[in-house]
DNA sequence: AATTCACTTTAGAATCATTCTAACCCAATT
DNA sequence: AATTGGGTTAGAATGATTCTAAAGTGAATT
């Protein structure tokens, strides 16, 4: 794969921007992750597309990058299966459909979700984030 | 532990109803499960209680019965943590704060939460469930 | 351009929750 | 009390993720 310079760039820049050093792995991977639109990526999944992609990248490293990604704030991780994690390019405020049968993800926009009412919380403790997930299933056959 | 003879019955009951069959170590499991409040727990927890209460049971058979519980809707798996699996004996509609710094859940009730309005399902997927996690911190100290 | 130093990347081992296997055990039925 | 089919078990296997410690690389400095 042969990153142009104008998306290199722009990837150089949300490195940097994050506090992160820009190495040749984290910008790959941010080209792969940010280049196209918002995607939910497991570890694996990510690491097949670089191998397909002809990147020379370890497994380890495609897990060292997600993780640092997500503390510096440019990925968020989404918990829906117990089998693995899932990271989310999109780290503004959004809920998600789960179709579990097909591993999917599926963004729902923070407006589509009008969560009306919010209980207090225990004493002590501040509210992180508020999200909402919505199971799917495949419709029965008509 | 000594199952009092009420409390086995009414265990042994709520396993024939579900269709499982009346197994000493299903009830012991049952009688740790829903002999209290409503709670939740993660399979080594439970084996450790279990232990701790003098039973003999294996690690496997602590997964095949949660597992079994949660197939014959005893139990519902919270799915909120990398790292392992929560079982909730409170099978009604409702949801959860949760607090990682703790590894803890705390249950919310189904009216507690008002979400006024939903985005409708994608084409050929029907809503099984709606998950609404509230996660928290411990707040700063003052 | 060479040196340095701290941070990165890596292969492979280690960890940890969970599942599987295949042998043994027990609850229900005859 | 024999049969049978599920239940339980120890221990191995699996699979995602993390760790280790060695080798590489980016940024700053000479």
């Amino acid at each position: 794969m042969r990153l142009n310079e104008k998306t290199k760039a722009l990837m150089a820049n949300k490195l940097s921007a994050a506090g992160l050093r820009v190495t040749q792995a984290r910008l790959a991977l941010a080209h792969l992750l940010f280049g196209q639109g918002d995607r939910h990526v497991t570890a694996d999944a990510l690491r097949e597309e670089a191998l397909a992609a002809g990147l020379k990248i370890s497994q380890a490293t495609v897990y060292n990058t997600l993780n640092q990604f997500h503390a510096a704030g440019l990925l968020r991780q989404v918990q829906v299966d117990q089998a693995r994690s899932y990271f989310d390019t999109n780290i503004d405020a959004h809920h998600h459909f789960y179709v579990e049968e097909e591993a999917r993800l599926i963004d729902i926009a923070a407006q589509e979700v009008d969560v009306a009412r919010l209980p207090d919380s225990p004493k002590g403790y501040d509210v992180d984030r508020v999200e909402v997930i919505i199971r799917l299933d495949k419709s029965p056959k008509a």
